[in-house]
DNA sequence: GAAGGTCAAGCGCA
DNA sequence: CTGCGCTTGACCTT
């Protein structure tokens, strides 16, 4: 009975889904990117493995966690412990561009959060896309238009999936990760980006 | 070196 | 319940 329903499931479910549409690919998310064991594999190893780190911020005249973990490895230096070569390769094949930093976000459950943001353009290559794989738990992504009626597009990212947003896209859009009240176990994100150079060099300097 | 952007928690509102 | 917009301030980029 779950297993007929389960192929069902894979019969409908779409391959890709175009969100937003620009000259460049706009957002496309690919539901089923990766089997649900490879991407369960991949998130135990990362958990336990990668260099997570807390971060602080001011807010207001209190100092606050961050809601959620972050780590961060160049892609030709990676370490071994980590499926992030295999995760890379299985990237390339989808959406391929010239990555050469990963991300990493784990939202451990309903509290943490990222607020609406878009990333960085100063330090990314022009016309290369940010790719994303989620794994863990499915968790909502809301995807904001800046312009004109300030459409929302809510997604929900489910593991073993794959978000490609263009880099025009940042431009037009924003995105985050609200916290929920909901029942939320956890989720990582893996995000794989281009940047033009290693610009941490000159920071922190005088 | 001045100016502007970011992004945290909590609140009230729809 | 969910989304949104507002608030302050240290740190960052330009």
């Amino acid at each position: 009975m779950h297993a007929l329903s389960a192929l069902i499931d894979d019969l409908f479910a779409p391959s890709v889904v175009q969100l937003v549409e620009d000259a460049e690919g706009g957002i496309c998310y690919w539901p089923r990117f990766v089997d649900a064991d490879t991407a369960q594999a991949w998130f135990e190893c990362l958990r336990a493995n990668a260099a997570w780190s807390a971060l602080q911020r001011p807010m207001y005249d209190r100092v606050v966690d961050v809601p959620r973990l972050v780590a961060g490895y160049a892609l030709d230096a990676l370490p071994e412990t980590l499926p992030l070569a295999d995760m890379l390769a299985r990237v390339q094949a989808f959406a391929p561009a010239s990555y050469t930093h990963a991300g990493m976000n784990l939202y451990r459950d309903g509290r943490d959060s990222v607020a609406m943001h878009h990333d960085k353009l100063h330090s990314l290559a022009l016309g290369q896309p940010i790719t994303l794989v989620s794994l863990g738990s499915a968790r909502r992504m809301l995807i904001r238009a800046i312009d004109g009626h300030h459409e929302t597009i809510a997604i929900d990212l489910e593991p073993g999936s794959l978000l490609r947003m263009s880099h025009a896209s940042q431009l037009t859009h924003e995105h985050g990760i609200p916290k929920t009240q909901r029942e939320q176990p956890a989720r990582i994100s893996v995000a794989f980006r281009a940047r033009m150079r290693d610009d941490s060099d000159h920071r922190r300097h005088g």
